[in-house]
DNA sequence: TAAAATAGTTGAACTTGTTCAACAGTGTGT
DNA sequence: ACACACTGTTGAACAAGTTCAACTATTTTA
């Protein structure tokens, strides 16, 4: 089944009865995306979102400087979002780009919306997955406060090696903050 | 009424109606620190989460190698919580210490976790708190990447006037992830 | 398959931020 | 009022990370 994968992440993350699970489910519609297309494009108002089937994408954003910088990168298993512009309805602030030929499953705004309304459990679905990513998000900075870009490079590297294997090393240094000149230097060192 | 800022907070990011506002708040009960004092420390379990009538807190956590990080500020009118601690009962990684002498409302975990079930929109509310938390994590995990220092330093003071002028300029560098002499040393550059 | 674009490497000069040590100023507690 | 701890400042030497430019390898695309 197509949305097998779906279901094991929901029910990692909530107790659901399989009822309500379908009926969660059924809103989602599979997207087939190329390579280097874009999901979102920064300056859209955001009304959907994904979860990753197969594939990998990279979020990021572009300052004024014109510098790129990656927020997170989004595996096979992994979902996919900009909060800020689906809950407030103002311009992305994100781009989302697949990296790879990919497959996901988009589920809209206002059908995500009414599910809040019509099936508790999905309110405590959302509410636990963002107070988990709130943790990754506050040992990440944590991370980039304490360790040195090698440090970092090495930690992420371990720890997600089935999706830094997919990644060039100018991708890598934009996730970790620095200039991929940078990482290639400290690459070598011992 | 002692609990008229908990409620405004919580009409700010819900609807929700007088009865089920009552109910939630009956289940905080107020608590005074002492300036200097930890309402959490490292390696305990967390079983209660607050909010901040009066006062002001740092959260943060010593490293191994003994260097202290802030995460953030609470001030009046913040929500504190170790979300990772509180969620998972593991030893808490973070220190929790009163700035100057503080009121905060606590909940009691099973108490919140009751409410949970009880109240779904409780789960509602915690769910839009977390997204919004998120986005501001991060927004400030790009401003890490974009800024320097100084501009991090500016940025905080013009954002948060009122919690700065609470703070020293050791505790505002360790926020920042910078040391303490070298914000005495930007500071005074044109 | 050739041409063009992109990714990775390296060096030199530079900027940002750290470390350690010394000293001055400012509470704070008893 | 005294001692004591803590905050802030400054300097010099150092380490981490950037910038720009030139070059090489590797992919893409026509």
């Amino acid at each position: 089944m197509i949305d097998q994968l779906l279901k094991d992440n929901v029910r990692r993350n909530i107790q659901i009865d399989a009822k309500d699970l379908e009926t969660f489910c059924k809103h989602f519609s599979l997207t087939t995306i190329k390579k280097k297309d874009f999901l979102i494009s920064q300056g859209e108002i955001c009304k959907f979102e994904g979860f990753v089937l197969e594939g990998c994408f990279r979020v990021f954003t572009i300052d004024k400087k014109g510098n790129e910088n990656t927020l997170y990168f989004a595996a096979k298993d992994w979902w996919l979002m900009d909060i800020d512009s689906f809950m407030n309805q103002n311009p992305s602030q994100l781009n989302i780009q697949a990296l790879e030929d990919s497959q996901v499953l988009l589920i809209d705004r206002q059908d995500k919306l009414s599910l809040y309304e019509s099936l508790p459990v999905i309110e405590k679905l959302f509410r636990v997955m963002s107070q988990k990513a709130l943790v990754a998000w506050q040992r990440r900075l944590i991370r980039n406060h304490c360790l040195t870009a090698k440090e970092r490079y090495q930690y992420f590297i371990n720890t997600y090696p089935h999706i830094a294997s997919k990644l060039t090393d100018k991708q890598i240094a934009r996730y970790l903050g620095v200039t991929h000149e940078f990482l290639s230097k400290f690459k070598k060192s011992t």
